[in-house]
DNA sequence: TCTGGGGTCCTAGGACCC
DNA sequence: TCTGGGGTCCTAGGACCC
């Protein structure tokens, strides 16, 4: 058996455990740039007006007039509060599949003896217990049907009381009947549009589906979803994270930006970010992806939208060769006299360090003895993010950064954002 | 005025090899 | 009239996830 836990509303709760005077109340938390909703508590949800992945200019009023909560995204504190979770779940299984920030796929087939269900309440108490944070716990033969488990678990919560358990014939027939086809795991929109199209409403008649007609019309990713269904497992376990194939990030700045310089300066602050991960899995990448465009939704501006992949000689870790890379790159497709919005670069083409060669004229490099960028990191690790930073980042991140007005304290990761109790007097 | 960010996997087709 | 067979690598595009 294996259970799916998943942390409800995850970023909102994170905000809701240190600020007791919102429980009960509706809270939401913003995308990067405070763009979007991303993520609604149950009260928030319940507010029709709200949905997610809403604009937030759009529906501020409505957000005011209901007394919302908003916050800012504030990952530090929620990487941190994940990393809790994720260890009590260790502690419950030695196999734990940590699939995302807030849900993690944990083997119970050591766990033969026990009664699934008040397994399933055991770890949904810890971690409320330990944490603050409420989850939502399904077991299940597969991974798809423990999804499907934790979903109904959530759903109806009064009869569930937040853990279910599928563990006979019966019960997977009444899940699979119960859930929409747009429910199942790995079903997306596209798919599931298709298939209401010929008539196919739940899980349950997908499984009736012939094997021949889901292979052809929907892939081997399709059949694998179909099996699991039917109790059988297609979908491997990794309890080991897989080294990145791609490390990328593309962020919108605060402002919109023309002056090349500026857009440099976002570009190499972003090489910085992603090359010190690319180091910290003992990597060197041979592409660099390098991006930059308009804001899409504008009528108004002109738009323009361009990208540019540069082979490196020999795959590298470095930040200060792929800031000047990306110079490169970035001086190729930028044009003047349009309004950008954003800039973004992608590594790819991701090898271990000791996998690098070199080339006819030059020794293959050992990135392990690179001094410079060892140190750079140990001191950035000890001191703080950016206390080390290349001269070509500059220092007018404050103009082109994105916005978080806001943005909740890091309780949990610096000494002088802590939560403060006050005593009250009688 | 203001619309997120970071990923994975699969397939088809082109170009190439012997 | 008849024109092989077995591969690899790369890219773009689609679908999906949180």
């Amino acid at each position: 058996m294996i259970a799916l836990v998943d942390c409800n509303s995850f970023y909102a709760t994170c905000e809701q455990v240190f600020r007791p005077d919102l429980w009960g109340k509706p809270v939401v938390v913003l995308s990067n740039n405070d763009g979007c909703v991303i993520a609604a508590n149950t009260e928030a949800k319940a507010l029709s007006e709200i949905s997610m992945f809403e604009p937030v200019f759009k529906i501020k009023k409505q957000l005011i007039e209901n007394k919302v909560t908003f916050f800012s995204s504030n990952y530090t504190l929620y990487g941190e509060m994940s990393q809790r979770v994720m260890n009590i779940l260790s502690s419950f299984s030695p196999e734990v599949e940590i699939y995302s920030i807030d849900e993690a796929f944990v083997d119970l087939s050591g766990m033969k003896h026990f009664s699934m269900n008040c397994f399933g309440h055991q770890i949904k108490n810890t971690i409320f217990q330990h944490t603050g944070l409420p989850v939502g716990v399904g077991i299940a033969p597969t991974k798809v049907l423990a999804k499907l488990a934790n979903k109904i678990s959530k759903k109806r919560v009064s009869e569930n009381k937040g853990v279910f358990v599928i563990d006979s014939e019966e019960k997977r027939i009444e899940a699979l009947q119960w859930a929409d086809i747009s429910m199942v795991w790995g079903i997306g929109s596209k798919h599931s549009k298709r298939l209401k199209g010929i008539g196919i409403l739940t899980a349950y008649e997908f499984t009736q589906l012939p094997r021949k007609w889901v292979r052809k019309n929907m892939t081997v990713v399709g059949l694998r979803i179909w099996n699991e269904l039917q109790g059988k497992s297609s979908i491997e376990f990794k309890t080991m994270p897989a080294p990145k194939k791609g490390i990328g990030t593309a962020k919108s700045f605060g402002k919109k930006i023309e002056d090349l310089g500026m857009i440099q300066e976002a570009c190499s602050s972003y090489i910085s970010e992603v090359s010190e991960v690319l180091r910290s899995q003992k990597s060197c990448a041979t592409y660099l992806q390098v991006f930059l465009h308009t804001n899409y939704f504008s009528d108004r501006d002109k738009q323009y939208s361009n990208s540019v992949t540069v082979t490196l000689s020999i795959p590298t870790s470095d930040t200060f060769v792929l800031i000047s890379e990306a110079k490169k790159a970035l001086n190729i497709i930028y044009r003047p006299g349009y309004r950008f919005k954003k800039v973004g670069v992608c590594l790819s083409g991701i090898i271990p360090n000791n996998y690098v060669q070199g080339n006819l004229f030059t020794p293959t490099p050992r990135w392990e003895k690179n001094e410079l960028m060892h140190v750079f990191d140990k001191i950035n690790r000890k001191y703080g993010k950016s206390t080390l930073f290349s001269g070509l980042v500059g220092t007018r991140v404050k103009e082109w950064e994105l916005v978080k007005e806001s943005r909740s304290p890091r309780y949990t990761t610096q000494w002088k954002e802590l939560l403060k109790l006050k005593t009250t007097k009688h």
